[in-house]
DNA sequence: ACATCGAGAGACAACGTTGTCTTGGAGTAG
DNA sequence: CTACTCCAAGACAACGTTGTCTCTCGATGT
């Protein structure tokens, strides 16, 4: 038994040679240990295995990328809204399972409704050369995005506008309209749209099934409403007007739990009626508990990670639109009869 | 003016050398402009970015690093429980805002509760050359980082066991003595405890937190409670039991909502008292609203970016624990006094 | 006019790894 | 015993980029 040491300074981190010598292999010896190359003796495997635990080595994947000319970095790039949100969490957990399933990483960026920043994260995300990205849009605009060949692209949660790929999104119309249409079927005539900034597309699609359910004989519409408390000052409002509606439909989840503050205030909880967009925790544990279109982000993230592996694989067809249904959950507030 | 092109196959991804060749420069100029050297005339400046655009060159970074021999990746991993818990979300953002400021980019992962999760991602994290980590801990020993060596590692939430690193975390005891010390200002006295699995660090913690406050005289403790399900099935056994306690101590926040569900169904939630630990969305609209003990994620966030950046930027001290304050805040539930 | 200087641009090597080719030695059949 | 096969292991080049050195050319000072 030899065994080879010769550790004289070992300047910055160890590289292959240093193993090789350790081990007393050849340089290419190790390489092939290390990358499980089945063509090497149980012995010689062994010795590389001793020295790279002993030196600590770890592979230099720069070099190894070079060599490879290996452009997969088995990494994506995910771009939400706001990871604490428990929408963009649960797609974005579920992103995070298929891509781990794969063996590939997930690099996380928030973009706060904030159109600058995902222009910036886009390109950094590339310059990084992530295999693909995912990305629920907050600009107006993504015709940008066209100039960036070669990395794919999926869109959650809202369509693009000026650049066309895969995107996977809820039926934002059907399941308005099936939300106004439930307050219609409980005797309701004034019903009110509180929604969104309109430039955010889902807002719209929202707006036109909430305009679809009613015809031409809309209630209040409050649009560009944003946050909790916006949310709540704006149903406030509404609900002193004389005309004030007998049934709410609230198009998004921060903008529900605000109009449920604004009912309790008023004391109104029990007898304006309430439908809300996208299910929140706890809407079931409220007096009355709150009626929702349920999104299903587990399922978004999923079929959204699972076309962007596909494209990455190689697939290449036109875009393609997934829509996800949602789910109306009656619970109570949405159940309430008219009473005036 | 000279245009020079003699692009002939160009096969694979264009090349600094390509760009030269298209450019007419030499491949030293282009790596100059590229990397923003100030020492280049403006027009062969312009000549290679213009080159650079119309083959739609990036640098391969693989190359690049390799040369530079920068193990800088400016990217950071970020190991949380779930990254679609309310909690986690709220700590991942606050750390992705430190790092977007400070140009370093956030890998994300969710461990859920996996210890050999942890193992897995800590690992290839840091294979991917990560310039740090930061780890909520799965596991209930991290022995296995101490051959982690030149990877900044800070813990957040939980202490880690078997290894010392820079760690931020509530002030787990203090808040759980103050919520049961608060019970007993109401008068109660016969105060359970609902907690999480033991082997997690911030359970035992806000354990010992409730004995603190107790002296010898704990009441009823119920440990191993994982999930809302499983916390309703415990409350509700523990309720119907003939010494059933006059108020709760729940020290997660799952479990707060899975007690919150309990009483509501025997109709004890306006006389069985309930503090949580761990505050969480609408906790103030429910009815009661639920007194809790709030954590601050977002500083707790802050704090351990901040101290990760730290030691990437060469701070070398020994490693530093940091409390980030709790906060009571009553809301009702907390304050219903005693009645039998 | 000549020497000196400086700055912009190119030549060249080297980073750590892996694909390809070569070498050497053991095993096997004739 | 020889010749052939086969396979493990090593030698070598190449991947795309950047640090260092060198060269050229124009400007400046005397």
């Amino acid at each position: 038994m030899i065994i080879a040491c010769g550790v004289t300074h070992m300047s910055g981190k160890p590289t292959m040679n240093d193993v090789a010598r350790t081990a007393g292999v050849s340089l290419k010896t190790v390489s092939r240990v290390v990358n499980g190359e089945p063509s090497v003796t149980p012995d010689l495997a062994a010795r590389v295995h001793a020295a790279v635990e002993s030196l600590d080595y770890r592979p230099h994947l720069g070099a190894s990328m070079l060599r490879r000319n290996d452009r997969r970095t088995r990494t994506i790039g995910v771009l939400l809204d706001d990871v604490a949100n428990p929408f963009s969490g649960a797609v974005h957990r579920a992103i995070e399972e298929e891509a781990h399933h794969r063996g590939v990483h997930v690099l996380t960026g928030s973009l706060g409704e904030d159109d600058r920043r995902e222009r910036e994260l886009t390109r950094a995300f590339r310059q990084r050369q992530t295999d693909g990205l995912i990305v629920a849009p907050a600009g107006s605009d993504q015709g940008y995005l066209s100039r960036f060949t070669g990395t794919p692209i999926v869109f959650v949660d809202r369509p693009p506008s000026g650049f066309e790929a895969d995107t996977v999104v809820s039926t934002n119309v059907a399941g308005a309209a099936g939300a106004v249409r439930h307050l219609v079927a409980h005797g309701h005539r004034r019903i009110a749209f509180l929604g969104d900034y309109q430039r955010i597309a889902t807002a719209r699609e929202r707006f036109r099934g909430y305009l679809q359910a009613l015809g031409h004989r809309p209630g209040p519409v409050l649009h560009d409403i944003r946050g909790e408390a916006a949310a709540e000052r704006a149903t406030l409002t509404l609900l002193r007007r004389a005309d004030a509606p007998t049934a709410l439909f609230t198009s998004q989840n921060l903008i529900t739990i605000g109009a449920v503050r604004a009912l309790r205030r008023l004391n109104l909880h029990r007898s304006v009626a309430l439908v809300g967009f996208d299910d929140f925790p706890l809407a079931d544990l409220l007096e009355p508990a709150v009626t929702v279109v349920a999104q299903h982000p587990a399922r978004i993230g999923r079929a959204a990670a699972g076309a962007l592996f596909e494209r990455i694989d190689g697939h290449d067809g036109p875009p393609r639109e997934i829509r996800v249904a949602t789910t109306l959950i009656p619970r109570g507030s949405g159940e309430l009869i008219r009473t005036r």
